[in-house]
DNA sequence: CCCACGTATCAACAAATCTTGTTGGAGCTG
DNA sequence: CAGCTCCAACAAGATTTGTTGATACGTGGG
């Protein structure tokens, strides 16, 4: 599970580059109308398996996804903890002032 | 000014990319006390300046930060419109159902 | 037990990215 | 003008990342 000790920017830079790729991007836009197996990313996505297997572990590692074993078939789905996360540290990075009251129920 | 026709996703690529530094993190991180010339950067992150400057182009080139000369100085200052142009990527990057409403006013 | 299937992993290569040192331009100052 | 400072840009090397094809692993079916 590679419980690495991260500081708050090792764990931002291993979320931004997760997000950093086009087909791992693909992957996410697919997963949010849920679960899938590998099987059928490969088909939406027409790339190779070993292809898809390897961005969905940096998606993994980076705990934007999780998978669920069924038998013979992976299924990947998101972890909404991640967006969470992600969401907090672009608003801490945003320039003094303006960081929370202007843009939550305005 | 490299006006490159962007897919909304190539756009989110380089958007992350850029974030997916510790150099560049730490850059914005200095740049949200306000602006900052690029001799203060060096100085502050014990960098060589020619490695500053490459990643300051990369954090330009996404719209990330904004330069402004004066004299023989150049200032470099964050530009909050990426930041919540980013907040929106992710917004919408979520699973679906739980986008906005449960985590604003709770 | 054996084979087919779905997936992960590995090795090798290709390509992109980052670092370092160097060069040159632009703007001050005397 | 001469000399200095601040900075961008380039070149070369090192490192990281992504792709592809081959192989290995686990599971379920015949």
């Amino acid at each position: 599970m590679a419980v690495t000790t991260h500081s708050r920017t090792e764990r931002a830079v291993e979320l931004f580059h997760a997000l950093s790729d086009e087909t791992r991007l693909e992957i996410i836009e697919l997963l949010r109308k849920g679960e899938r197996c590998v099987c059928e990313l490969t088909d939406a996505l027409d790339a190779a398996q070993s292809r898809l297997s390897f961005h969905l572990r940096v998606l993994k590692d980076a705990g934007i996804v999780r998978d669920r074993k069924d038998g013979r078939w992976v299924h990947y789905e998101l972890d909404s903890g991640a967006f969470e996360e992600m969401e907090a540290l672009i608003s801490g990075m945003q320039p003094r002032g303006l960081s929370r009251a202007d843009k939550c129920c305005a």
